[in-house]
DNA sequence: GTCTCAACTTAGACTTATTCTAAGTACATG
DNA sequence: CATGTACTTAGAATAAGTCTAAGTTGAGAC
């Protein structure tokens, strides 16, 4: 199995937790892969499914959780926030943003340069309600 | 006690509850008033011990949970999703965003016009690490 | 090759945030 | 002032995620 990352070179899963220094085992690999693979922005829930029922390897909930833990902190994945008591995860790790669709709940990419001008239109495809910017950082104490 | 709301009049919680047609139960409006006069973001279990040890009225957690839920579905107040696990509330409905200090947690209003441009500095008192764009809205089927 | 040890995985107990339930209270209306 | 609806309550229930302690794996030492 293949995918894009960030770098835009085609790499297994297995290569890109090796250049993120994170031991690829099974369990991860198969995770990985998965995420690399679909853009649904699954909950750890949907990823244990998905996986479970797909393959032939064993999986536990809490190695989903430290697997997706993991990944995060390694830098594969990175979470998404866009509904109270759950977090979506997702592999593309470019700098992107998200638009949610509040019937259908789906979570669809919007790359960076989309953003620009941040109030305009989006496109034809998208009827925008309202958005949220959200900022991590520091404050500097003046 | 006083609050300035989106119109940016001077309104009681009273008035504002009123207004947008939720009863003023004393519970009610005891929450309202301490999400007004304060800019913390606060949880709803920091809601209940703010206000438990402030007043005299009587509140269980159930109520802070189903006052917060009748605020929000009457649009008095928004939650604010910026680390997994809790939902925060915000009385500030005016259009705005989110500074999310890495370091503290502590999150500061952003007004949506600081934001114009987008991938800009922010102002030298904000060291942004990045930022995340959350639109709400609807796909249109093509 | 096989021993050993640290890293990984596991099932299930635990925690935390939130919702639900069923009973009690309050207060406007007839 | 009886009544009904809406509200509040304590505590049980649920759901997402973390922790714990025991079992498994596999890479390097020998």
């Amino acid at each position: 199995m293949t995918a894009h990352n960030t770098s835009n070179k085609i790499v297994t899963a297995e290569q890109l937790l090796l250049s993120r220094g994170v031991k690829p085992t099974p369990q991860r690999v198969v995770i990985a892969d998965y995420l690399l693979q679909t853009d649904s922005h699954p909950t750890a829930d949907e990823v244990l499914s998905a996986v479970s029922e797909a393959l032939p390897v064993a999986l536990s909930r809490a190695t989903v959780y430290n697997t997706l833990n993991t990944l995060k902190d390694a830098g594969v994945i990175k979470e998404v926030l866009t509904e109270p008591g759950r977090v979506r995860y997702d592999a593309n790790i470019s700098h992107h943003h998200h638009f949610v669709d509040v019937k259908t709940g789906k979570i669809v990419d919007i790359p960076a340069d989309k953003v620009e001008a941040i109030g305009e239109l989006l496109g034809d495809q998208y009827k925008v309600h309202g958005f949220q910017v959200l900022f991590y950082g520091e404050l500097e104490q003046h």
